[in-house]
DNA sequence: CCGGACGGTTACAAAGTGGTTACGCCGCGC
DNA sequence: GCGCGGCGTAACCACTTTGTAACCGTCCGG
């Protein structure tokens, strides 16, 4: 279970984090808004805890841009006095808020609540149809076949497209997930990766029965 | 299974001792800094617990000493309003830390996860499958074989192998168990300790049976 | 028709990873 | 002091993964 932190004072981010990973959970940090969309992209956490004021722009256009992408949970760190601020998060999509100063036992029951109310609880689990994708072991399951090996960036590649199964995936959106800023714009790394991830994946990789291609957009993981 | 107790306040150093003496566990007492160091050499207690504020130089120094000699867990005790002093500790290599004032039985339970995070839980006897570790003698027993005798750091290898046995451990988190904060990064070490421990354990260790490579992952043992 | 955009494919280069050999240092018992 | 085991470091090799370029067909608007 993934959990993406983003505050700009680094000590309570360090303390956050820590008492997250104390807990068993896989934490990644960021300290502004434009690392934490970049982290939020690469990592596609399961749930975010997103420091309502940061230096650079809010923490509000922040929930605003992940809700565009994701139904992901995501709780607010705010300061009593900033109570108008709270009610734009919660329009805006945020599922759960919390006052500072808060106690890190405070912090682990409401993350736990939210992961309840989600429905994320059990594990990592990641699955569309018949393909079922370890991120641990950079594996792949298809029914009953023998599980497939696959490459670390293949496995990111995978990682969103089940995420987004059954859905068209915009080739802008593959490239920052799986290479970040660098991949920005190059066509040609997408198209080489599908190419090597259908030779392992498809029956026949020249008819593909699991990983579609989208003309003009991009791609889309069949749901079966 | 023995621990390390450093604190300057004789009150609650023996309520500590007394909690976990009675829970069955070895303690050895320290009051001030030198002793404590002094004492954690010539014990070399399984476990540390040592309360970040005493009067003769901080416990963060006694935290940084022990980290230079070993990968003991260490957690720390501290009062709430030090919450910066914690972020150091985390950062120098504590493990995890306690507020106080704390009960007995909170005491207790961190200590038990963070001896099981270490492997250090059950007894001295690990085993998975075939093989059996001894931690005391540092022997590796497969079958009904002759035991193998293992050097210190191919006994810390086998030991987190054997905990997540049949599961992959990325080298990552075997550096870290190993060799701590300083063998981070470096693959080097990694390939030149599993080469050494195949070697002694594998019958032919150009084709492993127990110590698999995942390829771009890490190590698995065989669940054989 | 022509030409360009686009996606798939082939080919090859560059970089990374893991296994192996070799060597040097250090602490220790003899 | 010497030899030895344990460990760190570097260098080499084979192989895999990843990046880059070029070529091919199809589709489509002029």
């Amino acid at each position: 279970m993934k959990i993406l932190v983003v505050d700009d004072d680094r000590d309570l981010l360090e303390l956050v984090a820590f008492a997250l990973a104390q807990a068993g959970f896989g934490v990644v940090k960021a300290m502004d808004t434009r690392a934490a969309l970049a982290t939020f992209d690469a990592e596609l956490p399961n749930l975010v805890i997103l420091d309502i004021n940061l230096p650079s722009g809010s923490g509000l256009d922040v929930c605003r841009a992940i809700r565009e992408r994701s139904t992901v949970p995501v709780m607010m760190l705010t300061v009593r006095s900033e109570e108008e601020d709270l009610v734009k998060a919660l329009e805006i999509g945020a599922d759960d808020y919390l006052t500072k100063p808060f106690s890190p036992r405070t912090l682990l029951a409401r993350v736990r609540a939210l992961l309840r109310r989600a429905g994320l609880e059990a594990g990592d689990a990641l699955a569309a149809g018949s393909l079922r994708l370890d991120l641990e072991s950079h594996s792949l399951r298809i029914g009953d076949e023998a599980s497939i090996r696959l490459t670390r960036l293949e496995t990111r590649l995978m990682q969103l497209l089940i995420a987004q199964a059954g859905k068209v995936v915009s080739a802008e959106r593959l490239l920052a997930h799986v290479w970040g800023q660098r991949g920005s714009g190059d066509r040609q790394l997408l198209k080489q990766l599908v190419h090597r991830l259908r030779q392992k994946i498809e029956p026949d990789p020249a008819a593909p029965r699991y990983l579609h291609t989208e003309p003009g957009v991009g791609y889309r993981l069949g749901a079966d």
